[in-house]
DNA sequence: CTACACCTTCCCATCATGGGAAGGTCAAGA
DNA sequence: TCTTGACCTTCCCATGATGGGAAGGTGTAG
């Protein structure tokens, strides 16, 4: 099949079909007498396979180990379980991280008034880098 | 002072003071006679406000909105807490999806042995998209 | 025969950041 | 004074995953 129906069938944009065998996560596929990619069942599989690997967050270098671990029937589960693990923990990290910047930001969104006046809690922490972001401050926000 | 010191001052990068003039969101620095740009305590003030930001994630052009508004001493708080919030959903819409994402690699990686033997569900999900991850196939797992 | 949809390769853009080269400048020490 | 090392300058390239789009070839249906 062409690499559009392949495309269509696994989820995956031609273009990162292309894309994925010009950066060797792929083996190149074979071409017609015109020189189109010519796939098969197996790839749709594959192409399948990183298609779901994507939406959970892994990178491409995780998704060959993945890959590579994928195709040998004898791997130790062992090894899946480390790439996968590991990746969790760069996520749970970013995570933490984002949910750390949230929590500021509702602190200081919560804390403008968002009316005509000028004054701003927010512009003031981004400013001062948050001297007292309380009392003092908001003694009633006259 | 030098650009060198205003970045060790202000916590932004050399790399990153002169990417922000050439990208128009600081005015270009003056410059001595031997080319070098110089700057005061109210570029690294200004500096500062941009490194808080970028720590609370907002994108350059978020920042070009709220240095504006910074500048503009008769803004509408109104304006910047629009900014933020939108800033804010967009985190929040981000954590979600990771969240979404660790979850399912933790019933993953909660399913997987990680020992000598083949089986691995990591594996059986990433292949097949989720083929009831569990019972049928968790019957003591041998 | 003519559209039109598809394929090919190649280049560019994103976003924020850094690395590094090639070359100019300055200050301190021998 | 000369050298050395730490600065500064500009310019190009790389990241990671994805998409846009151009220029040109191919296949198919009307």
């Amino acid at each position: 099949m062409n690499i559009g129906e392949a495309a269509a069938a696994s989820g995956v944009s031609a273009k990162m079909i292309r894309h994925y065998e010009a950066i060797g996560l792929l083996r190149p596929a074979p071409r017609r007498e015109n020189s189109y990619r010519d796939y098969g069942g197996h790839d749709v599989h594959e192409l399948r396979f990183i298609g779901r690997a994507r939406k959970l967050g892994f990178s491409i270098d995780e998704i060959a180990a993945l890959l590579a671990l994928w195709r040998d029937k004898k791997r130790p589960s062992r090894e899946v379980k480390r790439v996968a693990a590991a990746h969790l923990a760069d996520i749970e990290t970013r995570i933490a991280e984002m949910q750390s910047m949230a929590a500021s930001l509702r602190d200081l969104v919560g804390a403008c008034r968002g009316d005509d006046r000028a004054e701003c809690p927010i512009l003031n922490d981004l400013e001062g880098g948050a001297k007292r972001p309380d009392s003092a401050r908001r003694r009633r926000l006259m």
